[in-house]
DNA sequence: CTGAAAGCGCTAACAA
DNA sequence: TTGTTAGCGCTTTCAG
C-alpha cells in the first residue's frame, strides 16, 4: 500500500510482485485468479508483496490474455421520454452488483443502435450486455437476437424469441391494483398511465398494466383509462377526462412514480381527499409510497430486484452455467396498504 | 461487412487485414491511428480489407500496446437524495461526446469512494475521470486532488485547489432570478430551494443560488427563503412558510426542476394564479420551462453544455494540450420570459 | 512512404 | 504444489 522510496517509479507489474515474493510470475497470476491451488505459505507471501507494492493488475493485459474483459456493457436510451429517471435505480444497482463480481460497467447510449452492439462485441470490450428500457418493438432487440454474445434485456419486447428478458411485472401490478380497489368496495376505477411514446411502438409496460387491470376487472369493476405525460397539465387533463366520463369514479390507479403526487394534488384540488373520498393506488417506487402512506395504497416497484435478476441471468450466460435461450423473468411489486402493512 | 464463407470463423485481426490488403500489419495500424502518412492507394486497399472483413480492433490489445484505453471513467453517486435524476442529462451527453471522440464511458458508483479512483487509475482502464455531482465537502475530491490522472469535477467543492471544476452557474442564476422578479415590480421574493442533504456538507449549488439571490436583492428586494425536499408535502410546507412570513409575497423563485410544477399547483391551490397574481421564475430544464411558458419565467439549465465543457477540459488534460491545475468553468442559464423570448 | 520486430502485462497450457 | 513458456492483438521504434 505504501508508495515506497524512489521517485518516478513506474506502476508495479505482476513480475515485480513475483520478484518481491520470490515466486514465478505465473504463480502471482494463479493467486489472483484462484485457478489453481496455492499453498498457504506462498499465498501469504504473494499477497504480502501485492499489498506492499500496491499492485493492481493491468486490465488491458488481463483482457488480452484471458479473453475476458470483466466488463458488462449497459445500453441505455437517454433520449426516451417518460420515466428515464426511473432507469437510474436500475443502473446504480447494476453497477453495484457488477463490482461485487469483480466486473465493471461500460455505458453506451441507444443512439449507437445495433451497430453499437456489434462494436462492443467485436472490440472484446465486454463479456456481456444488458439492454435497458426495451420497448414493444425495439430495433436493438433485432440486433441483440443472435448477436452471439451473452445478453439480457430489461423490458418485454413483443418478440422475445431467443432472448433473456427481465422486467417488473406490470401485468400482475395492474391486476393487484384493481383487486385492491375492488376490495375497498369500488367498482368504477380510473386508470392513469404513461402515454404511448410513438417511435418505438406502444410502451409495453403500459399495455401490460392495462391488460392486467382489465383481466382483473372483468365482472367486478368498470375501468376508465386515460394516458398522460408526466407533467401536471397532462395529468390534470387525464384525471378530468376520467371524472367527466364517470363523475362517480372514486378509485384511481396511477401507474408512474412521478405521476402519483401530482394526481393526489389534482384530486384534492377537485375536492376529493385521497384516502377519504377517493381510494388511490400508486404503482411507484418506495420513496413515493412511503411519504404518502396515509393517502395511498401502493404497489411498490423494486427495480433493484430486476437488476439483480438480470445480472444473475447474464453471469449464468457468461460462464456457461446456463445456455442462452428464450427466457422471461418478471419481478412482482409487493402491495403496501395505507396501514403500511404488506398484503401480498 | 459481409460475413463470408467458412463456419466457425474467428474474429479477424489486424494481421488478417494486412494479409488481405497485401501490406504489413504495422501499416494497418498506421492507417487506423493516422500516426503517419499513408499513400492514397495503400489507404484504400487497407480500408477496403477492413470493411470486407468487418474488422474491429481489439480494445484490450490496443490498450495494452498503446497505453491508452480510450475510456473515460465516470463516477456518479446513485444514493444521493435530490435531483439525481437531473444527472441523467449530464451522463447521456457525456457518453455521446465520448463516442464522437472514439472513447467509451466506464461507470462507477461513488460507493467505491477514493479507493475506486485509485483502482481505475492503476488498472489502466481509464485515460481520465469525471466526478459527477460533487458537493461542498466531498471525500472523493480529496482523493481526486493529486490522483495524478486527468480528472474533471462537475460541481463546486469548497476547496477547488488543484482541481478542474465545471458546473452550472447557480450564483448567476440566483441573481438573474431576483433581477427578473424585481423587473416585474416585485420587492418581496420567496426562494424555494433544495434542502441541505446532510452527509456531504451543505449542497453547494443551493448555497450558491441563495448567495447570488441575496447579492442581487440587496437594496432592491426582501428575500424569504425556504428549503424543501422534492415531494409535494415538503414543497407545500415551504410555500406556506414563506406565505405566512410574508403574506404579501407575490414573487417566487423555484430552484429545482422537479419542484417547479408542484409549486405552481400549490400556488394555484392557494388562490394565486402564476403569471397573473404571482410571478414565478423557475430554475429548471428546458422541458419544464417549455410546457409552462404561460405561467413561468425560467432560467433554463443546460446540463449538456456543462458536459461539453467538462469533456473538453478532460480531453485537453489527456492529450497534454493543457496542464492540470486549478480551474473553474461556470455555465450560465439563459433567461426565458413568459413571452418565450430569451432575454440574456 | 512502408516493413520487420520488439514488446505491452497478463493467462493458460505444458512440464516438472 | 510450482515454474517455464508461448502467445493474446495491438503500437511503436528502428530500418529501409
Amino acid at each position: 500500500m505504501v508508495e515506497s522510496g524512489l521517485a518516478g517509479r513506474r506502476k508495479p507489474t505482476s513480475a515485480d510482485v513475483a520478484r518481491a515474493a520470490g515466486v514465478s510470475q505465473s504463480t502471482v497470476s494463479y493467486v489472483l485468479t484462484g485457478k489453481r491451488p496455492i499453498s498457504e505459505e506462498t499465498r501469504r507471501r504473494v499477497e504480502g508483496a501485492i499489498a506492499e507494492l500496491g499492485f493492481v493488475p493491468n486490465s488491458g493485459a488481463r483482457t488480452l490474455a484471458g479473453r475476458r474483459s470483466h466488463v458488462i456493457g449497459l445500453m441505455i436510451p437517454f433520449r426516451a421520454g417518460v420515466e428515464i429517471s426511473a432507469n437510474l435505480a436500475f443502473v446504480g444497482e447494476i453497477a453495484a452488483i457488477a463490482r461485487k463480481a469483480d466486473h465493471d460497467v461500460l455505458l453506451v447510449t441507444s443512439d449507437e443502435g445495433p451497430a453499437g452492439l456489434s462494436r462492443l462485441r467485436d472490440s472484446g470490450m465486454c463479456d456481456g450486455l444488458i439492454l435497458m428500457d426495451v420497448e414493444a418493438r425495439d430495433p436493438r432487440v433485432e440486433a441483440a437476437r443472435g448477436l452471439g454474445v451473452p445478453c439480457v434485456v430489461i423490458g418485454v419486447p413483443d418478440d422475445r424469441s431467443g432472448l433473456s428478458c427481465v422486467d417488473l411485472d406490470f401485468e400482475a401490478a395492474g391486476g393487484d391494483a384493481v383487486s385492491l380497489l375492488v376490495g375497498r368496495g369500488r367498482d368504477v376505477i380510473g386508470l392513469v398511465s404513461p402515454g404511448p411514446h410513438g417511435e418505438r411502438g406502444e410502451m409495453s409496460f403500459t399495455r401490460r398494466f392495462v391488460a392486467g387491470a382489465e383481466a382483473s376487472a372483468r365482472d367486478r369493476a368498470e375501468l376508465v383509462a386515460a394516458s398522460a405525460d408526466p407533467d401536471f397539465g397532462s395529468l390534470a387533463r387525464a384525471v378530468d377526462s376520467i371524472l367527466s366520463a364517470r363523475p362517480d369514479c372514486r378509485a384511481f390507479a396511477v401507474h408512474m412514480s412521478s405521476a402519483v403526487e401530482p394526481v393526489l394534488a389534482i384530486l384534492r384540488a377537485r375536492g376529493l381527499e385521497p384516502g377519504v373520498d377517493v381510494d388511490v393506488v400508486g404503482v411507484c417506487d418506495e420513496d413515493v409510497a412511503a411519504r404518502n402512506r396515509t393517502a395511498l395504497d401502493a404497489l411498490v416497484l423494486q427495480p433493484e430486484r430486476v437488476s439483480a435478476e438480470a445480472m444473475d441471468a447474464l453471469f449464468c450466460q457468461i460462464d456457461g452455467t446456463r445456455a442462452v435461450g428464450t427466457r422471461l423473468e418478471l419481478v412482482a411489486a409487493p402491495v403496501v396498504t395505507r396501514g403500511g402493512a404488506a398484503l401480498s
